[in-house]
DNA sequence: CTGAAAGCGCTTACAG
DNA sequence: CTGAAAGCGCTTACAG
C-alpha cells in the first residue's frame, strides 16, 4: 500500500520549533503579527518538516475553502477555452483552485453538478448557463455567483461591450458596398444573441442597410451549415453568424455549393474561436477578449467575497474589435 | 452581507430524526448498514433540512478528498479538450471532483502548483507533463499518479497503441505510390514523439519506402510552418508530422508558397483535434480516442486508490486509426 | 443496531 | 506576544 508517512501538523512544527500550535498557525497564517524570531524560527521548522497546510482542516473552522467553481455548458466548445485559462490563471495568482464543472448543455446536469459541489467552494461562476434567472438567482442567495455574457438583476456579471466590434463590421461591410445583409441567430434565449442583434440592427439601420434576422437550429458547424440556404434565400451579400462556428459551416456549405466566399458572399463571425483562421478564406470575426473576461470573473468574484453588502458588481466593460480576414470583400455588383 | 442561514449538520438531522449524530453518520456513509426504519427517518430528516455534506468536514477524518487533480501543460491546446471531458465525466460519475491544473509548459509551474494541489487530492493524472521520470517518480510516493502518453518506470500509465493507425497511414501512402516521406518530429524528450516515430520508421522500411525525420522548433502551428523549408529539401513527396498543429502550419505555408496539397505533397497529422477539418483540404490524420484516454485514466487511478500493493496499472490499450481526409493524394510522378 | 467519545488538523476568541 | 481551550462537521473504533 502505497503510504506516504503521514505528512507534517502544526504540532509537528510546534514540538520542533518549542512553541504553541497556536503560535504556529499565527505565525503561518498571519505573518509579522508575531514576534519576527518565533516566526522565523516557527518557519524554519515547518521547511525543515516539509510542511504544507492541510487546506481541508483550514476550510472547517474558517469556512472558507479557497476553491471557485466555473460551470461551463460544454468543455469542448472552444469559446470556453481561453475563458477557462483566463479565470484559472488569475486563480492560482491568488492561490485560489478552479474546479471546472460541465453542463453538457443540460440544466439538470448543471444543477446537479452545481448541488455537488456547491459544499466545496466558495462562490461559482457560470460561463455559460442553461439556468433560467430564478434559478440563478435562488443560487446567488447561497454562495457568490458571477454570470458570464448574461445579465440577471442583482447578480454580478462580467459582460463585454459587444458595441465597437459590431460598429466596426457593420461600417466595414458598408464601405465594401453591401447593402443587403443578414445575422444568422443563436439560441433565442441567449442574453448575448439577442445584444449582438440589437446592436447590429441597429448598426445597419443607421448606415441605410437592409438586415435580415434568419433563425437557425443550433449555434455549432451544423447549424451554419442549415442556415446556408436561407442565407441564400434572403439574397444578401454579407452574412455576421451569432458564433464562429455557425459562421465556419456556413462558410463551408457555400464552397460546397459553389459559392465563393467573399467573392459572392462576405461572412463574418464571433469570438474569434480556436481554428478560425484555419479555413480558406480565414475568417474575418469580431473578437472578444476571452481570456480578459475569464481573468475578470474571478477578479469579481474575489471582491464579492470581501464585499460588506450584496451589492452586485459588473465587470468592467470589456471591448470587442473586429478582426479583418479573408472572409470579407466587395459586395457583388 | 451575504449569508446563507448556515447550512444542516449531521447534529441537526440528528436532533430532529431523534437519533445520535453518529447513528445519521452511518445512515448517510453506508446505506444499509443500519436498522432500516431509522435509516429512512434519517433520511427523511436530512431532506427536510436539506442537507449536504459538507466535503471538507469529510476530508478530515477520512483523509481522502474525492478531488483529482488533471494536469495539462496548456489548456488551449485542443489536444486536451477531449482528454479533460473524457476524465471529467468519469470523474463525475463516481462523485469525484475534476481540478484542472495548468502547467503552461514550464516544468516550475508544474512543480508548484501540484506542491499547491496535492494537499486536496487523492491522486493525480498528469495530461502533459515537464517532469522528469525522477520527478514523477518521487510525486508519485507522495499520493498515485497515472500518466497519459507516457511511461516511466513503476508508475501507472495509459497509454494508446500508435501502431494500429501509423501502420493505415504509411500503407496508404504506400499505395498512393509514395517511395520518400518524413517525419516533422515534435519534442525529442517526448516519449509520444518518440513511439511514434519508432513505429513510422519500422512501417516505412518494411515497406520499402524511405523516410527522414526533420526536426522542429516546437509542435505548434509555427513549427509546422517553420518545418516547411526543411521537408521541401528532403525532396519528399509525403510527409507526417508529429501533431495536427504542425501538419496545419505546414500545410498553409504549403499553399502560401504555391505547393499545393495533396498533389504536390501529402500530409498526414496526429490527434484529429478540433479544427483539423476546417483546412483546404481537410487534413487527413492519426486520432487517438482522447475522450477515452481521459476517461480511462480516471479509472485507472481509481483503481490504484483501493489496490493493496503498489503495482503500477497500465491501461488496456487504445487504439489509434487513421482518418482519411483530402490532404493526402497520388504520389507527384 | 446505536450511543458516547475521541480524533482528524486547523483557527480563533479568551486569558495572561 | 503567546498559551490553553474550544470548536469547525464529520467518522469510527469502542461499548453496550
Amino acid at each position: 500500500m502505497r503510504v506516504n508517512e503521514k505528512a507534517a501538523t502544526i504540532y509537528d512544527i510546534a514540538k520542533l520549533a518549542g512553541v504553541n500550535p497556536s503560535t504556529v498557525s499565527r505565525a503561518l497564517t498571519t505573518p509579522g503579527r508575531i514576534n519576527a524570531t518565533t516566526e522565523a524560527k516557527v518557519r524554519e521548522a515547518a521547511k525543515q518538516l516539509n510542511y504544507r497546510v492541510n487546506p481541508f482542516a483550514r476550510a472547517l473552522p474558517t469556512g472558507k475553502t479557497k476553491t471557485i467553481a466555473f460551470m461551463v455548458a460544454d468543455i469542448t466548445n472552444p469559446v470556453f477555452f481561453k475563458l477557462v485559462r483566463g479565470a484559472e490563471l488569475a486563480a492560482a495568482e491568488v492561490g485560489y483552485t478552479l474546479v471546472i464543472a460541465e453542463s453538457q448543455e443540460s440544466s439538470l446536469v448543471e444543477s446537479a453538478t452545481l448541488e455537488r459541489i456547491l459544499p466545496s467552494v466558495d462562490g461559482v461562476i457560470l460561463g455559460t448557463t442553461r439556468l433560467s434567472d430564478e434559478e440563478i438567482s435562488a443560487l446567488n442567495q447561497q454562495k457568490p455567483v458571477v454570470l458570464v455574457n448574461r445579465k440577471v438583476d442583482g447578480v454580478s456579471d462580467v459582460v463585454p461591450d459587444n458595441s465597437p466590434g459590431i460598429a466596426e463590421a457593420v461600417k466595414h461591410l458598408a464601405d465594401l458596398g453591401h447593402k443587403h445583409i443578414a445575422f444568422v441567430a443563436g439560441p433565442a434565449a441567449s442574453w448575448i444573441n439577442t445584444d449582438r442583434w440589437n446592436h447590429l440592427m441597429k448598426n445597419a439601420v443607421e448606415l441605410g442597410m437592409t438586415i435580415a434576422e434568419i433563425s437557425s437550429n443550433e449555434p455549432t458547424l451544423e447549424g451554419g451549415k442549415g442556415a446556408f440556404e436561407r442565407v441564400r434565400a434572403a439574397g444578401v451579400t454579407a452574412v455576421v453568424t451569432y458564433n464562429d462556428l455557425m459562421a465556419i459551416g456556413l462558410l463551408r456549405e457555400a464552397t460546397a455549393a459553389g459559392v465563393t466566399v467573399p467573392t459572392d458572399l462576405s461572412i463574418i463571425g464571433f469570438d474569434n474561436i480556436f481554428g478560425s483562421d484555419f479555413t480558406n478564406p480565414p475568417l474575418s470575426t469580431i473578437e472578444m477578449p476571452l481570456q480578459k473576461i475569464g481573468a475578470e470573473a474571478v477578479e469579481t468574484l474575489l471582491k464579492s467575497f470581501v464585499a460588506e453588502d450584496d451589492e452586485p458588481m459588473h465587470g468592467t466593460s470589456e471591448v470587442t474589435s473586429l478582426l479583418m480576414r479573408g472572409s470579407t470583400g466587395k459586395a457583388k455588383a
